[in-house]
DNA sequence: CCGGACGCCTGTCGGC
DNA sequence: TGCCGACAGGCGTCCG
């Protein structure tokens, strides 16, 4: 399950081994993804040279010469760096072969994820214009944030994980940030003070950030491009830890579902 | 415009 | 042992 840390941990471990190459060779295996991989795919890539890897929210973003090409990790989606001759096994769906004798392959068993190619501007491609501002930028900070929360009528987690309002926070990272501010998930937003308010934009940065610098979180089967896990679960507080005890206050962890996703947290010590 | 429900997928796990 | 439902969850879409 990437959210912003485990799709950054990525990019950050492939961008020495894709930037300046050339894509000699596109290998599709299965085109049925969340969007189906178009026809043109192989051909609006090859011969492309790879100018720079970015990310914007969860999407991963290859600026080639022309055009560029846009990959979600969906739910269960991992990319990898690769010698060019290793074996494809099941659920490796797409193999973009280049110039370094390198491939970067992307493996995805629930097929959540996307990958195509468009040349049209970031700022107007319909799955990114709106998305709210990146998180470890300026532009996202606690006047923006405030403002957001006292318009909607939405609880507190919910927004966290609305990403016309907050990009790169998922089920994961809403829960933690949440617990580490004592709010409870399911407070309304609207009744956030600015103070509360202040303080959960610093730790949403502060969390994005120590879980970046930890290689992401490891879960199920997360790993970065070269096999190698994640360390942040061990910092983990609430998720995945229901009856488990607070690690504040020692009292058992509560559960409950938000947006039919489950949520944990501390009754004692969040309010 | 807003919020809530739903569906897309497959692997894993717990209960019976 | 084997089957089956629940669950994992990002996110676009649909509906009221």
């Amino acid at each position: 399950m990437p959210e912003l840390p485990e799709v950054e941990t990525t990019r950050q471990g492939l961008l020495p081994h894709v930037t300046h190459q050339t894509i000699d060779k596109v290998i599709v295996r299965n085109r049925s993804l969340r969007y189906p991989i178009e026809s043109r795919f192989e051909a609006q890539c090859e011969q492309r040279i790879i100018q720079t890897l970015t990310r914007r929210s969860k999407y991963l973003l290859f600026e080639l010469d022309q055009g560029y090409v846009l990959l979600h990790l969906g739910m269960s989606g991992h990319l990898r760096v690769l010698p060019i001759d290793t074996a494809a096994e099941k659920h490796d769906h797409v193999d973009i072969l280049l110039s370094n004798k390198l491939l970067v392959r992307y493996t995805d068993p629930r097929r959540f994820g996307m990958i195509n190619w468009f040349d049209i501007p970031y700022h107007i491609h319909p799955l990114l214009r709106k998305l709210a501002p990146e998180p470890l930028t300026p532009a996202f900070n606690s006047h923006y944030f405030y403002k957001a929360c006292q318009t909607k009528k939405k609880v507190i987690k919910k927004v966290l994980m609305d990403s016309h309002i907050v990009v790169g926070v998922g089920n994961i990272y809403a829960q933690e940030c949440l617990f580490l501010e004592g709010i409870h998930p399911n407070r309304k937003a609207s009744d956030l003070s600015i103070d509360e308010s202040k303080r959960l934009v610093k730790r949403i940065k502060q969390v994005l950030k120590k879980a970046i610098a930890k290689g992401g979180t490891t879960l199920k089967d997360f790993k970065n491009v070269d096999g190698k896990p994640g360390y942040f679960s061990q910092t983990l507080h609430v998720y995945g830890r229901n009856t488990l005890p607070c690690t504040t206050c020692q009292r058992p962890l509560d559960k409950c579902l938000i947006d039919n996703r489950s949520t944990v947290y501390c009754a004692y010590c969040q309010h």
